[in-house]
DNA sequence: AGTCTTAACTTGTTATAACAAGTTAAATTT
DNA sequence: AAATTTAACTTGTTATAACAAGTTAAGACT
């Protein structure tokens, strides 16, 4: 078993070739790997540097580690969400793929926002304070997004309780507050701890961040949030 | 020091308190973090606690490491692409921001796509080949992300030169090749090791990835790809 | 002054060891 | 038969230890 004459470290040699192994389908989604003793003894290494190469894979998105049960070769599979009809829909969107979507409301409160919501939606210098809302989204009863929302204080006491169990878009449409424009972002970031934990995923994974603004008339900002979901499940099409 | 009661594992519990360390402006960007030495020593640890918790930032894209010199508070700052007006004059879109994007071309060889691609690009049953282009995209001298392309075999052999050095979308429209619509999703992934080489980052690096098929009159597809850019230093608009 | 070597740092890799904690199924008891 | 306990797995956490490898600056030598 000539390995690759050092230079490699070893762990990243294992977890490539056990990552070839997988691209060659003899392990295949859904199985389970070798438990950490027994790569031990296949390998002839130390526990620590099978577990750094199983870490490895784990960070690529290939294994899945359940403590207790074992290493097991991830499923793929991803949802796409339509952006060309706006995100407001995203409900409909979904339900048009067979996918049931139903929303957790975390935490409803007025706070003091960050300085950029405040300047994003243009509070005023004194007592500049939004409520924010923090929303698990959850499609087919696993948590797959969350979405962080900065309401402007009327709003969001007008709307309070409809806000906590319905889609954003929809009820201000709904109550004749025309959403005039949207202009939104797309980016990428790692799950911190807060995000790991809502979304079940382990820390660092890759999460795909829909931020936006949305205007009535005048370019008057309404509200200001995220929508961060998991990047294993969603793309935007 | 009353460590949350257990139940936390140490090296979250410390990465946790310095990421709020961070927060607090202790450490800010670019500062370097006391080094495993002396944090094995504040905190009455091991340094296989240590590492783990630097490792926890690293994973959040907060903490950067290098060998024989330190870890470092990462400085952020991301680039917007623009999509409104599409990926073609991304080239110009940057140059606006005052960023130099230069080309280098890895690889440019006719292969037999996966199945994914030969369905996509309507490509023969028999003898199923197009020209795959990698490309190295450079933004002010740094690796800020790599292109990955299918290219019909008449195309890429008509311009084989020019796709060498500039970008694919200008020269196509240059040469009276109309691209009449480009499908496109945008998602996100982590870094392999081969993009996590090419890219300058740790493997698992979260991606965004910009997977674009390109149709010209009829729905003829032209060419299909993907453009894989670090997640940290780039977003879609 | 300028170059080279070296010593003292830094993080990275790997081994051994012990115990904690979650899962599963066999063995035991009810 | 059903419920409970236990034993044997699994991965997770943490400590100690030694050496490899990259960086930096002080010191020695031209």
């Amino acid at each position: 078993m000539a390995r690759s004459q050092k230079q490699v470290p070893l762990h990243l040699d294992i977890s490539e070739q056990i990552h070839q192994q997988i691209l060659d389908k003899r392990y295949q989604p859904g199985d389970k790997l070798p438990s950490e003793r027994e790569l031990v003894e296949e390998w002839k290494v130390s526990r620590i540097t099978i577990r750094r190469a199983i870490a490895n894979l784990v960070q690529q998105g290939l294994v899945t580690t359940y403590q207790g049960k074992g290493a097991f070769v991830t499923k793929q599979g991803k949802v796409a969400y339509t952006l060309s009809s706006p995100l407001m829909f995203l409900e409909n969107d979904l339900e048009n793929k067979g996918i049931e979507l139903s929303l957790q409301n975390i935490t409803f409160e007025l706070v003091t926002p960050p300085k950029e919501v405040q300047k994003i939606l243009k509070l005023p210098a004194k007592n500049p304070t939004a409520y924010q809302q923090k929303k698990l989204l959850i499609t087919d009863d696993v948590p797959g997004g969350v979405d962080i929302t900065y309401i402007l204080p009327e709003l969001g006491q007008k709307f309070a309780d409809e806000l906590k169990q319905n889609m954003t878009f929809p009820i201000l449409e709904r109550n004749n507050y025309h959403i005039d424009r949207v202009a939104a972002i797309i980016e990428c970031t790692s799950a911190n701890l807060e995000l790991s934990e809502y979304l079940d995923v382990p820390l660092g994974h890759p999460l795909l961040v829909y931020r936006h603004t949305a205007y009535t008339t005048n370019d008057r900002p309404m509200l200001h949030g995220e929508t961060i979901s998991r990047g294993d499940r969603f793309c935007y099409w």
